[in-house]
DNA sequence: GATAAAGCCTGTAGTAACTAGAGACTCAAG
DNA sequence: CTTGAGTCTCTAGTTACTACAGGCTTTATC
């Protein structure tokens, strides 16, 4: 790693980058990683490259783009020569994700606020919470879990 | 669905609770809920009380309680007689999970906030975001993403 | 050079919480 | 009786990893 020219195996990749070796692995079954060159030995060889492109994954997957997501934006990286009007694109709609699971979080932590805090006595014989969770027309508890996601 | 005695099969109860039919026999086969009786005919029929189990599973789902906590919740629920002390317990520790990843959530909020705003004037050749995923010491993405969530 | 431990390989399966068929049996209405 | 809807079990898939198992390679030490 002194050089452009020198190539590391996965492990050191690994440490270097704090990515799991098999989540590595991972990436380049999927996709988001070339396949890199291989020592005699079968051993992966990774250079500079290879290195910058697995921090752009990372940093992408802690903004919380799907794989599918990332790809897209890989894609318009590598290929377009103005890529941030599409950019905006994929990133705007995923910030809008994120808002609504936060609002989604916020809800839940209103609610598990309030039956902790009607907790707090530890003295009742009912549970506050027990009760609201087997009570049909609750209004303060929404419906339905959520699940959000495609691929 | 009546009188306390009548039975209805897993289709009316799927529409009754807006749980997926598929999900109501999830819920029997990782024990959440029991095993109703059958008719001659092999067909699930339920009864008030499972309606009634339903919804709490639900619920507590609907708060993001994981299976395994609701199943401790449904535990406590069944088998203690002051249960709100320990109930606090568990709904505490996930009340900060829920504000832990809303914290997350927040972060990633803020940088895709910054960079799609930077992205709106689409005209720039380089793209800040890009730019940013693919910069190895950016100060404002943190380094990894986070899993959480246990059993 | 020999040896042992660590590193790395591929393949398989598992995690959590669902969700979607496929093929077959049951039920209700016409 | 027929037909279409409902339900059954079983298997597999989704998303993003994660953990072996068994076997080959590399490295460090004697």
């Amino acid at each position: 790693m002194k050089t452009a020219s020198s190539l590391v195996a996965i492990g050191p990749v690994s440490k270097r980058t704090g990515c799991n070796i098999e989540t590595i692995r991972y990436y380049e079954r999927v996709g988001l990683l070339q396949a890199p060159v291989r020592s005699p030995g079968g051993y992966r060889l990774y250079g500079n490259q290879h290195l910058k492109r697995l921090t752009f994954v990372r940093r992408a997957r802690s903004l919380g783009f799907s794989i599918d997501e990332v790809r897209t934006l890989l894609k318009l990286a590598d290929e377009r020569k103005r890529p941030c009007a599409e950019v905006r694109v994929v990133a705007a709609a995923h910030l809008g994700d994120v808002r609504a699971k936060i609002a989604d979080l916020r809800a839940m932590e209103r609610v598990l606020d309030e039956t902790v805090a009607k907790c707090a006595n530890g003295k009742q014989s009912d549970c506050p919470l027990i009760e609201a969770l087997y009570r049909e027309d609750s209004p303060s508890i929404p419906p339905s879990p959520r699940r959000r996601r495609k691929g």
